[in-house]
DNA sequence: GCTGGCACTCGCCCCCGAGGTCTGCTAACG
DNA sequence: CGTTAGCAGACCTCGGGGGCGAGTGCCAGC
């Protein structure tokens, strides 16, 4: 899904009146004009904006009452709506939208926060994870939104190492070493007690075949050497295979990191129950990590308004995200009420992107 | 402090009448009779109770009139109070902590989870941390509460391996293997290149001194070595001793799992400035590491309520803890509203912790 | 010491009306 | 034909007032 991608609400609009899906660029100037002012305004406030304080926002040389008309097409065009006749407008999720198009048609991004105050505040991670864990504290403090950083798939990292420590006789933990830094490490169980020259055959038989190639093979190596194995390694060459199934890139990819949680319960737009939706939502690791890994390929940040979004609970919220590069991609973002600031949100988790990815490289070259 | 502790709300009150200090076990036992039934309807519905309505809980052969002469002695006496005149009771803290104190005075805890139960939520876990993890969500589903989870302290576990692994020509990764099944990792940096000999003889000079030590001591130990090396290592080690200084069983404390936040989003007794509050010292992982350390070591769950809580901003929040016990122990407990129904909480908590020991000690032996 | 009765206190809810805001419409203007 | 001023209408918000009901405290009597 591309920052570009529209969603019109369509489908789930319970109005009567059917929204023209068509004219996306035919407003003209003024519409243009009226609908960022509406935006900005209903952002700042939270409150519906009328059409007098339009014309004081966006400086129009026109009445109150042409905004009226103007604003009334506006509506039928599906951008705006009002909470209840005789009450300002607010914008439709179309309306976000079409605002932040125009954003990311805009070449410079407006103020971000600064590179070395980013830079700072990543500063002194421990190893890749605390790094990932500060960078969506950043980001939540930065935005006073939920922050969401999930870590690089480990699928194209390479192997560095392969280590084999017995915790018991019948145990062993299995270390495998990536070179992006990440330790992943699964507790092998077998039936009977381990000779440890055994484990060391297996260990240096392993780092042998192994080391170097791409986690994502690993499994299928290891099962492979299994197979070949002289009987008295097969027990535990078969265990270690088990142990790095499948999972070893899926979970990998449930590594999230989610920082910011109580800002959600300051927002006065959520309902208790919605929030509560949300917050569970915010739990579940394996769904953040999908919707977070549907983020463009691009250099802009991929936007989410509201019913864009193919999580139901999560259609009052918009998402916000973009992917860093490493040796693989990972994404970060924020996720926060469809009532936000896009221009300054788009420019900070722009800049945390970048910035995250600048220090990842730092850390391993 | 242990689960007997009190901490009256004198300090706090707001009453300008003072509350009498004294008499903890002076209830007589229809004032008992009373007091249960208040907390144990309150905790049910959530409304303050009346004099009628506790003459049908609590099975008195007695008048309403009756019960509401030893309700005003009730409120004279601390235990409960009135959100406003001419409506029901509801306990106050010290109310909750005479109903508790009075429960683990029993001998037989009620209705715990059967342990079959939660042996199987946590079965399947593939190794230290995702057992935590699992024993978070299931200690938050069982209770839906907020659930804690903190991790065993490392400093007296026993050092099984040190491993070094390059990442880049200036950067290594320090692996420590612990006989726990954790690993600790560190990324070391440094001026100058290392050589791939170096690295090996540092590697295998840490094995034969600091293997098989207690955590704790393995800074020291590698300083001390750091000290003692020869010129063309001592760059090495010391940056390797810098990066396990202090924090290495400090770092372990913030290692805190939190599950089923949403919970509290549903729980209308907060605000939404308190909810706000409450989850964001749910992300100040050191705090609640703190909070929880301070679980008392008997095997009876410690429970602070309200006003007994050290931390401000917690004051309308329960927490009950106890400690599990493996090399070292850690603790796990759960995080709620006042009003919780104490005695399914504590059973729960209980066995809980217990079964997470089982499954720990199965691990490691 | 217990009980029934009674007056009283309040919070809750609903209704109503005033005030204010913003709209849509219409008629007039350039 | 676009724009504008003016106006009636819609509807939210807020505050006051009255009825209702729950629950209490107190008192007199058993």
């Amino acid at each position: 899904m591309s920052s570009l991608s529209s969603n019109p609400s369509s489908g789930a609009a319970p109005g009567p009146e059917p929204v023209r899906d068509d004219a996306r660029d035919l407003l003209d100037d003024r519409k243009v004009k009226i609908l960022r002012a509406i935006v900005s305004e209903y952002v700042a406030t939270g409150e519906p904006i009328g059409s007098k304080r339009v014309v004081e926002v966006a400086q129009l040389d026109v009445s109150a009452a042409t905004v009226r008309n103007e604003m009334a097409a506006l509506e039928e065009l599906g951008y705006i709506h009002q909470p209840h006749t005789s009450a300002g407008r607010i914008p439709t999720d179309r309306g976000y939208r079409y605002f932040v198009d125009e954003l990311s048609e805009m070449t410079k991004m407006p103020n971000g926060p600064r590179a070395e105050l980013v830079q700072e505040l990543l500063g002194g991670a421990r190893d890749v994870e605390d790094l990932l864990f500060r960078t969506s504290t950043v980001l939540s403090q930065l935005t006073r939104l939920v922050s969401l950083v999930i870590a690089p798939a480990m699928d194209a990292a390479r192997l560095k190492l392969i280590e084999l420590v017995s915790l018991t006789p019948q145990t062993a933990l299995l270390l495998l070493v990536a070179d992006t830094g990440r330790v992943e490490k699964r507790v092998v169980e077998l039936r009977e007690p381990i000779a440890d020259a055994d484990l060391e055959r297996v260990r240096t038989v392993l780092n042998e075949q192994v080391r170097d190639r791409r986690m994502g093979e690993v499994h299928d190596l290891i099962a492979g050497l299994a197979e070949n194995a002289p009987s008295e390694l097969r027990v535990l060459l078969g265990a270690i295979a088990g142990a790095t199934a499948g999972n070893l890139t899926e979970e990998t990819i449930s590594h999230v990191y989610v920082g910011g949680q109580a800002s959600l319960a300051g927002e006065p737009t959520f309902e208790r129950d919605q929030l509560s939706q949300v917050l569970e939502l915010l739990e579940e690791r394996m769904t953040l990590a999908r919707l977070l890994s549907e983020t463009g390929d691009d250099d802009q940040p991929t936007v989410r308004i509201g019913e864009e979004n193919p999580v139901e609970g999560l259609r009052t919220t918009s998402l916000v995200s973009q992917r860093y590069r490493l040796v693989t991609s990972g994404s970060l973002g924020v996720l926060g009420p469809t009532r936000m600031d896009y221009a300054s949100v788009l420019a900070t988790v722009r800049a945390v992107a970048g910035q995250l990815q600048e220090t990842l490289t730092d850390l391993s070259e």
